[in-house]
RNA sequence: GUCCCCGUCGUCUAGCCCGGCCUAGGACAUCGCCCUUUCACGGCGGUAACACGGGUUCAAAUCCCGUCGGGGACGCCA
């Protein structure tokens, strides 16, 4: 098959904020099919909306998609056989368009102002009738509308939808109809002479050959104007899926307080890529059988199918994104966590900026140690806690520890360490087992009772990693030259003791 | 309000198009057990759904109609 035959497909942001979950699984949905048919994506630039598009979203929006691995076969950084592929650039080509529906009498010059129509809307509305302009200047007579023209009249353009209902095959949803009755003759071009949206995506998309419309279900209403558009131009009409939309937990279409919707928020909270695009693939769409949930990007492309995507709404749940991170965050070469983990820590100011090779060595063994208890790789520098802050009053000021401690035995457990290991240094793990067993032999306590005190008392929580790793860790970490200084596990036992004897 | 879309465990979904294999499968979450001289990880197991009402049929999650519920669109925004 030649490389024409071929389907292209396209992404269209506008460039007016941080890219958003949503427009992400759009994008990967469109990227998916591209990759899986052999066809061409397409990134294109949609900034007719002037006051809002700024240059630095555009730019981000690039950066973020090249972080999740959605690369574009054209676009207006590459180029491709089509440009321009940003629509502040193709002004002119919108205008002739324009200029030969009017011509063809396919469109006419519509001379009603912003309040007449907002106010036969609201009657509209009021009255239970279809808000729809009322087509009063499509029977304009031509020479007239003309003459109010050059007399300096400002007027827009509008599209004539034809007596007919609307219909169009959609892969999500099927054979889709509107009745014509439902759709106003729409704006094409603004009295200001700037085009519309609704008629600019058509004129690019047919431009650009794309072959299928894959876009959020938010479009489903323009696409019966769309179509007419088509019709209108003597354009082939593309095929149409429509995605759902992703809601929050509340049902509501998913926004910024319901927290984290752009891919910079992810990122910055250290969610792998790979996670999140495994997550959003199968947000609106499972593999035959469904009973696969982890998808590296190869399987991903040679399972997915636009005809297996589903076209109910989907909640996004961050429980589940967590559990495929923590999957990804695991299977990841240890290499790739130190770095990423080590600007959290750094961020957090726990890790010099640039650290020396006992330093770095020292805080990869932190990370490995730590990484295995965490969603996202933000939790880091909180679970470094036990390693970087001690505070022995608020341990024993929690109601689970001082319950532990309600016990005379977990008092003597945790002074049986002073004397012990008063001399030693450096503590190794081996002694310090040694020790915990001769106190056990000591005071009888066993398991919890005597796992529970210690812990508290090094790390202020009864739960933590296995002490054979965690001890050397302190240890050598005291000896470092850190922005935090790590006590010493001597000093630890001393300022525990203290605060328990302060108490009484 | 009108139009359009959607409706299987709490959540994502398989099954639906082409009725019987569905005693409705998987995953996340949750609960329990095991592992662990703590916890987490891991392993094993449990709870949990065809929105409702009518049809059609020997047989309906699957086909038809209605109701209800949710979302979206109705713009000289994209």
């Amino acid at each position: 098959m030649d490389k024409t035959d071929k389907p292209r497909v396209r992404f269209a942001p506008s460039p007016t904020g941080q890219l958003h979950i949503g427009n992400v699984r759009t994008a990967l949905y469109n990227w998916l099919f591209a990759r899986k048919t052999g066809g061409s994506f397409v990134l294109r630039i949609e900034d007719t909306d002037v006051e809002r598009s700024e240059k630095r979203f555009e730019t981000q929006l690039m950066e973020d998609m090249k972080w999740l691995g959605l690369d574009w076969d054209e676009g207006p950084d590459v180029g491709g056989p089509y440009p321009p592929y940003r629509q502040s650039d193709k002004m002119s080509v919108y205008r002739s368009y324009a200029d030969r529906l009017i011509r063809e009498q396919k469109a006419y010059y519509c001379f009603c102002t912003a309040e007449q129509l907002e106010r036969e809307r609201q009657q509209a509305m009021a009255e239970g009738r279809q808000p729809i302009y009322s087509g009063k200047c499509r029977e304009l007579d031509r020479d007239e509308a003309e003459r109010r023209r050059t007399d300096g009249e400002a007027a827009a353009i509008r599209l004539k939808i034809p007596e007919h209902p609307i219909r169009f095959h959609d892969i999500v949803r099927g054979n889709v109809e509107f009745s014509n009755e439902v759709v106003s003759d729409p704006i094409i071009v603004r009295s200001s002479g700037m085009p519309v949206y609704n008629y600019v995506v058509v004129i690019d998309d047919a431009d650009m050959k794309i072959t299928h419309v894959i876009r959020g279900d938010d479009h489903i209403s323009n696409t019966p104007k769309q179509v007419a558009l088509y019709e209108a131009l003597g354009l082939p009409v593309p095929e149409f899926a429509h995605l759902s939309t992703i809601l929050g937990p509340d049902r509501e279409r998913l926004s910024k307080r319901h927290g984290a919707t752009s891919v910079a928020n992810f990122r910055e909270m250290g969610v792998l890529p790979e996670a999140l695009m495994n997550y959003l693939a199968l947000l609106g769409w499972a593999p035959s059988g469904g009973d696969r949930e982890i998808f590296p990007e190869d399987d991903l492309i040679r399972e997915f199918s636009l005809e297996r995507v589903t076209p109910a709404p989907a909640i996004f749940d961050n429980d589940k994104l967590n559990w495929l991170n923590r999957h990804y965050l695991k299977q990841s070469p240890p290499e790739r966590i130190h770095s990423l983990a080590a600007g959290f820590l750094q961020r957090a100011g726990l890790l010099p900026e640039t650290a020396d090779q006992s330093i770095t060595a020292w805080a990869n063994r932190l990370i490995d140690l730590l990484a295995p208890y965490v969603d996202r790789l933000e939790q880091l520098p909180q679970r470094a806690s036990i390693i970087f802050h001690t505070d022995p009053q608020a341990a024993l000021a929690s109601e689970e520890n001082s319950q532990v401690f309600a016990n005379e035995k977990a008092i003597v457990v945790v002074q049986g360490f002073g004397p012990r290991i008063a001399n030693d240094s450096p503590l190794t793990a081996e002694r310090f087992k040694a020790v915990t067993n001769e106190i056990k032999a000591e005071t009888g306590a066993k398991g919890k009772d005597l796992f529970h005190p210690v812990r508290i008392a090094l790390i202020g929580s009864h739960s933590g990693p296995d002490f054979d790793r965690l001890i050397p860790l302190i240890e050598e970490g005291s000896r470092l030259s850190l922005p935090v200084h790590v006590e010493s596990v001597r000093e630890r036992v001393q300022e525990f003791l203290a605060a328990l004897e302060q108490r009484k």
